[in-house]
DNA sequence: GTGAAAGCGCTAACAC
DNA sequence: GTGTTAGCGCTTTCAC
């Protein structure tokens, strides 16, 4: 497939390669506005389009940036990228977009492709807290500006945004509390997704505060999907003996609060009476499904316009000072429909 | 930032930079085992990575394909390009996304910044089934290997996959008659969309085929998404006398139908002894909703395979003639849970 | 087995 | 205002 080149609008109207990529940029202080008119209308008779590559490879940077997203089940992520699509625009730069499907494997080829593509920075939410450690540390050293958001790298020297997991979860248990449960089943992520850890802790921290014992069968480890929480959720009813049943369910995510929702209904136990369920969201998913769950929202907004700054500080120069941002717990509640 | 480039390795190592690249390619009819090892190593340790760019600019051959999505509100198109990014790859090609929003003129925007960089081919579902006509008309002109996919473009000359919706919506109406239904208020998708023709068109003749009279005011044309159900579902029930209340709810999408199911529950009408809802669905998000939602899947594996196979083609020789694949209605239903 | 040189499509000094 | 030239990083003849 031949593509049209300024070397051929050049040779049609007998002038220099040069005059007519002048006039492609309408460049009228070197240019008269004749050329510039007629280059432009012979480009476009042509089917004339710039290739981008031959100019970032003049240019050495490409004006684009990655952003690499571990799933698109939910739509968290994509309207977080919708955001930062936005800004980033107004900035004059373009987003390439890759899904790592939860898989660090497919992560790292994606941050590889971009590379090989020289974008100019690198927007990730990562699969995997340590997989990858050797990895960007290697990469950030080289020099490349990267951001991690909502899952970073525990421990890694970059900039970062994340929302306040710690504080969302406190307060999402509390609401359990407030409501007269005691016995409250966790569905906990898995270990090595970065924000299992503050959220556990919380966990703990609440129950703590509020006097109620820790008992360990109240925390089942479980994947994020909804398959995961209906197939923790079977476990833990197959399991429990009757007076051990659990009077309220926090969920690491909005998917798992579906697939154990699911399940609860299945077996006729009712919710909110019999059983209250909250979940951690990034989503509608959860609220969507019944406005009896209760979800916190992380700020998608704040987080967009932070990590798009950061971003854009390391490229303009990549010694800028790393920043670990932990956007405060701006939280909006859906609230139970009923209370005990 | 300083990228590696093949020159300095050459200059490393006191050598070529024509042995640099081919060492590179592990070319070892024309390179010693020697050269070949001491150039990957030094690649390795200078932190080398090869410029995709060059390399395209180069070869006239970015070995990648664009594909453009209407949205990723629902994991429908993001699920599917799963499956097209696993099939492409096993033919050596890289896969580009972006998301168009419902807006086609951020769909033409993308479609020419992928053209800019030189993409092998597009994958498309569109998200206005005229608009971009002409557009696209004389893209295809010069030569741009094109498989528009699920959401078409009407009468355009060219490579196109979408499930057989005709069939599909028959079903789901039969489900619904055979049921007992018989006023199936029916949410439909606005007119740009391409599958709405099809759509409407079962609605009626599955009607006649039942001999059950349309009545227009159960028709309401309207969005996709869950507000547009939502809202659509309000005026249906604010403008409608007791008497000519629907029995049934049929919905262009998933997500409409979350949106009137939550009003339906908010004014106490039950599901589905009252009102019986099906949808068209490329997700999981009715289902997960209600099992009372009776869904129709649009068989997605087929769907990529074709895609990629078209689009294939038209890489290999752009002559080939075009083809209109409707995929057979292979449908996965799920049926409700009670019936009357 | 290796090097020199041309060129992919573009931009940007530098001349005139 | 326009043309000439060099070069971005790479591959690929064509010599040797």
């Amino acid at each position: 497939m031949k593509h049209i080149t300024i070397k051929d609008i050049a040779k049609v109207l007998g002038i220099s390669k040069s005059t007519v990529s002048r006039a492609l940029s309408s460049d009228s202080q070197n240019v008269s506005k004749e050329t510039i008119r007629k280059v432009l209308d012979t480009a476009d008779k042509m089917g004339y389009r710039k290739n981008e590559m031959a100019v970032n490879l003049r240019h050495r940077s490409t004006k684009t940036i990655g952003i690499i997203l571990p799933e698109a089940e939910t739509s968290f992520y994509m309207k977080f990228t919708s955001m930062v699509q936005h800004l980033l625009q107004l900035k004059g730069y373009r987003l390439l977009l890759a899904i790592s499907d939860e898989d660090f494997i497919n992560e790292r080829s994606n941050v590889e492709l971009f590379d090989k593509y020289r974008v100019d920075g690198l927007l990730i939410s990562t699969c995997h807290n340590k997989a990858n450690y050797d990895f960007y540390e290697s990469f950030i050293k080289r020099g490349i500006p990267i951001v991690f958001f909502d899952r970073i790298i525990q421990g890694l020297e970059c900039s970062s945004v994340k929302s306040d997991d710690y504080k969302a979860t406190f307060f999402l248990m509390e609401h359990l509390i407030y409501d007269g449960r005691k016995r409250i089943l966790y569905l906990a992520g898995p270990d090595h997704i970065s924000t299992t850890a503050d959220r556990m802790r919380a966990y703990h921290d609440t129950l703590s505060k509020h006097h109620i014992s820790y008992d360990p069968s109240l925390v089942i480890v479980t994947g994020t999907n909804e398959e995961d929480g209906a197939a923790a959720m079977t476990a833990f009813l197959d399991s429990c003996p009757p007076q051990e049943m659990c009077d309220a369910l926090f969920c690491f995510t909005d998917l798992q609060a579906v697939g154990a929702k699911k399940v609860l209904e299945k077996r006729g136990i009712s919710i909110p009476e019999t059983i209250s369920i909250a979940c951690m969201s990034g989503t509608r998913m959860a609220a969507l499904v019944s406005p009896a769950i209760t979800t916190v929202e992380r700020p998608m907004l704040k987080m967009s316009e932070e990590a798009v700054r950061l971003l854009l500080a390391k490229i303009e120069d990549i010694n800028t000072p790393s920043e670990k941002v932990v956007l405060p717990a701006e939280m909006f509640i859906r609230a139970s429909t009923r209370r005990k």
